[in-house]
DNA sequence: TTGTATGCGTTATCAT
DNA sequence: ATGATAACGCATACAA
């Protein structure tokens, strides 16, 4: 296409080797650092131009004349040149990384909220480093440390309950972040989620009005959790409301398992006290151990016994009884978060965080409670 | 503890500021540009050496003096430092960065082998990078590249279907790198991961000597995916060898889900030849809707059909019938490919690789095919 | 053991 | 519109 003669000029560049005459004119005998990679300033002796010049062309098209552009782009994809990250934030002090720490990725909610935020700051040339706490605190920390050392320019941390010294050391760096997955509307923080709390308080009062009256619950451990926390709370208030409590016996907490769902039914079944008439699930993978150890147990559901879930798992419309749960779009809640923090990033004051809704999906395994014994006919 | 005067040394440092006659000796009158967070060089004046010395704390800390090193890390401390990755990289030409790219954070065991490098390489002090393809060669050329922009020392990528752009980048650029998740003993790259050939060798032969004669797969898109083509070609080789071939009409390719398996099952009933005794699937969450179709039509499993899958989900043990299938260690995968990369990167030359082991379970959902009506009593 | 001086690859400032 | 050159923050070869 045009007529630069990109083949001379990249011979001559390319005799400009260690072991010619042209390099031992170089300014220093020492031994040459550096990776031995093609360079911009490569890139600027083959196009004829200054490395200003190369820089703009990338950073600042428009003030770079067309003729001038179209040599320095031939040159670069002859030299199969790219820019050096870590030059680039050097010089421009903005790195392009941003970070974002979700408690683990073996939990799908969280990986598909990576997932929606790595589209969003990708289409925005910005790279997101990724960090797992597995829910630990000081994990949480150490990475957000690791990453301010990075540079990045903003952060994403999956809920609140972290310690301060972790917002505080965001806050002394002036890195703009956000709570993900959980939303409360006087959270000191940015927030981008659903309200764990109402959540829960829409499943209660779906059962309350299904007649339930005795409750269980099966939720994942709560400690270092909010949103955890917040779903019990939720639970809890609700019955309060209508003068009833869970019993002790009837509060399970384990792990995010099967497993912990059948143990938790068998234990619950076998109370010395009254059997609730519903149990409620901190997610669906406990709700599905309910619902096959009930299956086991001979616990018709949901006529002597209703079941109740959370995240929508594909599998629980496939069971029977199908299950009722609830729905969030975490890739959305990924994707709003890194559109939030570009905002933030762009200079523009958008609004203190963004609430997604959880919706309710009545299935079968939720029905009308038995009537109670002691109810007289 | 330490007798020295940190806080008169902090006081002279802080008075060193930009409108203190200090600053206006500065050699250049130029506006200051940078981040304005504490450096390096501000430890080293407080500590009273040079930033050599700062430096060699903490890459080379045997070089320096007991003494001296408590002096420096009591400033750093004071002083809330820590080094910065792009003048760190830039100057060591080591970024601490690597980079794996993925088809997608939605499958469980993609996700938990970049749970596994993570960890192995934060103990190595390396910063993870995630790229995903979602299953496009294109893409994962993209991620490639902007990887290599970063500076990446190691990468990994899952499976070896890409662009040879790809592959040719990397080695152009020097950067280590393995192909995950699938194995093969004549790959031309070094893998780690298991030989999905093999495994469904296995997972044939298994019902082969069931008695099975008729087979149906149900499987993932084969395009641009080397480790479902091996799975295909695992079949159909054991296949062969048994003179039987899947019928045209049992052969169904479509996505990961529960839908397809229900939709794939109905097909292959409802098709107008012999029906199979046998459905192999691409994995489990096909074949739990394989399994959940089955109930809907009233098919007895295994007497009548039997059914497998792969991954060996946790739900796939709950199910009634529970689920024949394999697993494979996706997370030691992981943790394997991080070691075989810091290994190239610490110099030492290792194995091609390392193949893991696809691990057969046999449950419910496979039994002994049903007599043939051809086979005479 | 410690300090001095220079370079890593890019961007930004200023001058032309 | 383009060029010359000084930062950016740190590491390292070499001198002391």
């Amino acid at each position: 296409m045009s007529g630069f003669p990109f083949r001379r000029l990249l011979f001559q560049l390319m005799s400009d080797t260690p072991d010619s005459p042209a390099a031992a004119r170089t300014q220093t005998s020492r031994v040459r650092r550096g990776t031995g990679r093609t360079v911009l300033s490569d890139v600027a002796k083959l196009a004829g131009v200054s490395t200003a010049t190369v820089s703009r062309v990338y950073n600042e098209p428009d003030k770079v004349s067309a003729a001038v552009r179209e040599r320095v782009e031939h040159a670069a994809v002859a030299l199969n040149w790219f820019p050096n990250a870590a030059g680039r934030a050097l010089a421009s002090t903005r790195s392009h990384i941003a970070g974002i720490i979700i408690p683990t990725l073996d939990d799908q909610v969280f990986a598909s909220q990576v997932s929606g935020m790595q589209a969003a700051f990708a289409a925005r040339g910005i790279t997101l480093v990724l960090g797992c706490s597995n829910y630990d605190p000081a994990q949480a920390l150490v990475q957000v440390r690791a990453m301010l050392a990075r540079g990045v320019e903003a952060m994403a941390v999956v809920g609140e309950a972290h310690p301060p010294e972790l917002f505080d050391a965001l806050r002394l760096y002036r890195v703009p972040y956000a709570v993900t997955y959980a939303y409360r509307k006087d959270s000191p923080h940015d927030c981008i989620g659903f309200d764990n709390f109402a959540a829960y308080v829409q499943m209660t009062e779906h059962l309350i009005g299904l007649g339930h009256r005795s409750f269980a619950v099966c939720i994942q451990p709560t400690r270092d959790n909010d949103r955890v926390q917040a779903r019990l709370a939720g639970i809890r208030a609700t019955l309060e409301r209508h003068g009833l409590a869970v019993r002790p016996e009837h509060l399970c907490e384990g792990e995010s398992t099967i497993a912990f769902g059948r143990r938790s039914l068998r234990s619950i079944w076998q109370a010395s006290c009254e059997r609730p008439s519903a149990i409620m699930c901190g997610n669906d993978h406990i709700a599905l151990g309910v619902l096959r150890e009930a299956q086991e147990l001979g616990i018709a559901i949901p006529g002597e016994l209703s079941v109740t879930g959370f995240d929508d798992l594909e599998i629980g419309k496939a069971m029977r009884p199908t299950l009722t749960t609830m729905r969030v779009d975490t890739y959305e809640i990924g994707k709003l978060a890194a559109q939030h923090l570009l905002d933030v990033l762009d200079g523009k004051r958008p609004q203190h965080g963004h609430e997604v809704r959880a919706v309710l999906h009545i299935r079968e395994s939720s029905g009308p409670a038995r009537r109670a014994a002691t109810a007289g006919g």
